[in-house]
RNA sequence: GCCUCUGUAGCUCAGCUGGAUAGAGCAUCGGACUUCUAAUCCGACGGUCGCAGGUUCGAAUCCUGCCGGGGGCGCCA
C-alpha cells in the first residue's frame, strides 16, 4: 500500500478501527476541514443518534480508544460542540507528509484502486458547419476528465463522435459541385463553414431543382455510390482538417485517432434494430419501429417511445447512440462511458441507457454517465452571439483571447518579446477561456466576459499562472532546477502560519483531484488551485526563500516552493492549461 | 399539464451525499512597494441562503408546497 500524503485521509484511516469498535461496522469517523482546527471528526453524533446515547460521551470513548495512534499526529484534539473531535495537526506530522508527497511522482494523489476502461464522448462538431461556443463546453470539459482520469491511471478512450452523416449532406455536395470542388475545398479549409452551409441552406430553400437534386444525392449517398462517397470524402476531411486547427488553438489532446464518425455506425443501425426485436423489445407505433422505456411520458401523459426507425425505414441518433453503446461494450469492452453532452439532451440520452439496460447491453458494475453542462450566455444573459447577431465562431473567439492576452502583456511587462511573448500570449489567453468555462459548476450556465476572465485577479487563469511564474522565477534566481528540489530527506520545517496553510492545502491536493473526477466537476480542481494560489502568494508575502535567516530555513522553503510549483503546474495541465515560466 | 436543472452579498460565483458564527473574488473605502515579478498582499464594509411549512440535537444542504428563470416532452441531431 502506498503512503498517504493527505492528513484527512490519513487521519480518517487512523480514527477508523477506534470508531467501528464503538459504533459497530458501519460507523466511520467522517473527517472534514474545520475552521476551528485543521480538521474535524463529526462521526461520534452519528453513532450516538443510532445508538442513542450522549454525543459527547460516544465522543470520550471514541477519543480514550483513539488516542494512542493519534500520538504524534495531532498535538491536540478536542471534544467540542455537541461531540465534534477538533483535531490539530502536529508541525512535524505536516513536514513528514510533505516528504511523502514530494517524494511522490503524483504528489500524494491516490491511484484509482480498480483500474477501468473509460470512454469519454466529448466535442463531436458537425461536419460543413462551424464550431461554436457550444463546443467549447464539451471539448474543454471533456478534455480535462480525460486528463484526470489518466491520471488517476485509468485507460481512457477519447470519442470524437464527428456528426458526418445525415439529410444534409445532400444539399451540401451539391453546393460543393455548383462551386466547384476545389473552390469549395479551400472555402471550408480556410474555416468559413458557416458561409457554406448556409449558402447550401439558402439554395435548398428557395430552388426547387436544387432541392430536388439534393434529395436525389442523398439516396445516391445512402447507396453507396462512388462518386458521391468521393465527394462526401471531401467535405469530411476539409471539416476535419479545421477542427484539427480550432483543437490546436485550443491545445486539447483530441487527434484524428479519436475520431468516432457518425458514419463508422451505419452498419449497425440495422442489426441494432434487429437484436433489440429479438429481444422483444419493438413495438410499432404509428408506423414506427419504437422501444417503450418505463417510466418516460409525453405531454399527454401516455408512454413516450424511444423511435429506433421511422417510419419511411430510416434510422436517427436514437439508433447510432444504441449502436455506439454496442459498440463499446461489446468490441472495446469499456468499464464506464461518459457522455460529455449539454443538459437538454438529458432525457435522449436517459431513455437510450434506459432501452440499453432492457437489451442487456448495459449492466453493473458497468455503467453510463451523462456529463451535463449549460449554455453560455452573453452579457445579455441570453446565449453569446457576436456583434451582429450570428453565432460565435470559435475559432475567431480564441484568436481575440490571444490578442487581448497579447496586448495585456505588452502593458505589464514590456521585457517578454518575440516568440516567448507569442507563446505568453497563447498561453494566458486560451487559459483565460478554459479557465472561465471550467471554474463554474459545469451544470449552470455562465456569463462570458472577457474582462473578468483575463483578470490578473480574482479566480482566474492568469491570477494561478503568476503565482506559478513567480515560482519559477525564485528557482531562475536561485540557479536550481525547480523539478529535482524535493529530492532526499526531510527538509521541511513547518513554522509560521503561512507555511502551516500552505503545508495543509498542498497535501489536499489528493481530496481535491478525487472530488473533482468523482463528480466530473472540473470546477473543484478550480476552486482548490485557486485558493492554493492564493495560500502561497500570502506565503511569498511574509516568508522571504532566497533570504531566509538561516540555511534550514532557506531549504525547507525552496522545498516547499517545489511542491507548490509541482502541483500548480499539475493542477493546471489537469484543467488543460499550459503554465509560462514568466509572464 | 408532466419531467428536469436553477434561485446564496451591489455584481460574478463557491459551499448542497445534514454539522458549530454561510465563504471567495470583483466593486467601494483604508493601508503596504530602494524587497524572491505590487500582474501582489493586509484590513474594513457588505447576506431574513427566492417564500412557507416539515424532518432533528442541528438545515443554504434532506422532504413537501408555492413563486421566479432555463431546458425537455414521437418520427432532426
Amino acid at each position: 500500500m502506498c503512503p498517504m500524503a493527505d492528513p484527512l485521509v490519513t487521519v480518517a484511516e487512523l480514527l477508523a478501527p477506534a470508531f467501528a469498535a464503538v459504533g459497530g461496522s458501519g460507523a466511520e469517523p467522517v473527517v472534514r476541514p474545520s475552521d476551528r482546527a485543521d480538521a474535524q471528526a463529526n462521526g461520534a453524533l452519528a453513532i450516538a443518534k443510532r445508538l442513542g446515547q450522549n454525543p459527547r460521551e460516544v465522543a470520550e470513548t471514541v477519543l480514550a480508544a483513539a488516542r494512542p495512534a493519534l500520538l504524534g499526529v495531532c498535538s491536540s484534539v478536542d471534544i467540542a460542540g455537541p461531540g465534534f473531535l477538533n483535531l490539530t495537526f502536529t508541525n512535524e506530522f505536516l513536514a513528514g507528509q510533505l516528504t511523502v508527497a514530494a517524494a511522490d511522482e503524483h504528489l500524494g494523489v491516490r491511484p484509482a484502486r480498480r483500474v477501468e476502461h473509460v470512454v469519454i464522448d466529448y466535442s463531436h462538431p458537425n461536419v460543413a458547419k462551424e464550431m461554436h461556443v457550444g463546443h467549447l463546453r464539451t471539448t474543454v470539459i471533456g478534455d480535462s476528465l480525460v486528463r484526470m482520469l489518466e491520471f488517476l491511471g485509468h485507460r481512457v478512450t477519447k470519442e470524437n463522435h464527428i456528426g458526418d452523416w445525415g439529410t444534409p449532406f445532400g444539399m451540401l455536395i451539391e453546393h460543393m459541385l455548383d462551386l466547384g470542388e476545389t473552390t469549395a475545398a479551400s472555402e471550408l479549409s480556410v474555416g468559413d463553414l458557416a458561409g457554406f452551409y448556409q449558402g447550401a441552406r439558402a439554395k435548398f430553400d428557395a430552388d426547387d431543382v436544387f432541392k430536388d437534386r439534393a434529395r436525389q444525392r442523398v439516396v445516391e449517398l445512402q447507396r453507396g455510390d462512388p462518386e458521391t462517397l468521393r465527394l462526401w470524402r471531401i467535405l469530411v476531411a476539409e471539416s476535419t482538417r479545421y477542427f484539427n486547427e480550432v483543437y490546436h488553438k485550443l491545445g486539447v489532446l483530441l487527434t484524428d485517432d479519436d475520431l468516432a464518425p457518425e458514419s463508422m455506425y451505419n452498419p449497425m443501425l440495422p442489426v441494432v434494430v434487429e437484436r433489440l426485436r429479438e429481444a422483444g423489445l419493438v413495438q410499432e407505433s404509428d408506423g414506427a419501429q419504437v422501444v417503450f422505456p418505463p417510466g418516460y411520458t409525453n405531454r399527454d401523459g401516455e408512454p413516450l417511445p424511444l423511435i429506433v426507425q421511422n417510419s419511411v425505414g430510416g434510422y436517427n441518433y436514437a439508433t447510432t447512440d444504441l449502436a455506439c453503446v454496442v459498440d463499446r461494450v461489446e468490441r472495446l469492452n469499456v468499464d464506464r462511458m461518459v457522455y460529455v453532452v449539454g443538459a437538454p439532451q438529458a432525457q435522449h440520452l436517459a431513455m437510450v441507457f434506459a432501452v440499453a439496460e432492457m437489451a442487456g447491453w448495459l449492466a453493473p458494475p458497468r455503467e453510463a454517465v451523462h456529463v451535463a453542462f449549460g449554455n453560455v450566455l452573453g452579457a445579455d444573459r441570453k446565449m453569446l452571439k457576436s456583434r451582429s447577431g450570428e453565432s460565435l465562431k470559435l475559432g475567431e473567439l480564441l484568436d481575440e483571447a490571444v490578442e487581448r492576452a497579447g496586448a495585456a502583456i505588452a502593458e505589464k511587462n514590456p521585457d517578454l518579446s518575440g516568440p516567448e511573448r507569442a507563446a505568453v500570449a497563447r498561453a494566458i489567453g486560451i487559459g483565460a477561456v478554459k479557465y472561465a468555462d471550467l471554474s463554474t459548476d459545469r451544470i449552470k450556465d455562465y456569463v462570458f466576459d472577457w474582462d473578468r476572465m483575463l483578470a490578473f485577479d480574482g479566480n482566474t487563469a492568469p491570477y494561478l499562472q503568476y503565482a506559478h511564474a513567480r515560482l519559477c522565477s525564485i528557482f531562475r534566481r536561485a540557479g536550481i532546477d525547480r523539478r529535482g528540489i524535493a529530492a532526499g530527506g526531510s527538509p521541511f520545517v513547518v513554522c509560521e502560519v503561512q507555511e502551516r496553510n500552505l503545508a495543509l492545502r498542498l497535501l489536499a491536493f489528493d481530496t481535491a483531484v478525487w472530488d473533482t473526477v468523482d463528480r466530473y466537476s472540473p470546477h473543484r480542481l478550480c476552486t482548490y488551485l485557486f485558493d492554493l494560489a492564493q495560500d502561497f502568494t500570502a506565503f511569498y508575502e511574509y516568508c522571504p526563500v532566497l533570504k531566509a535567516d538561516d540555511d534550514a530555513t532557506r531549504q525547507s522553503r525552496l522545498a516547499l516552493c517545489g511542491i507548490t510549483v509541482r502541483v500548480l503546474e499539475k493542477g493546471l495541465d489537469l484543467l488543460g492549461i499550459i503554465a509560462p515560466e514568466r509572464m
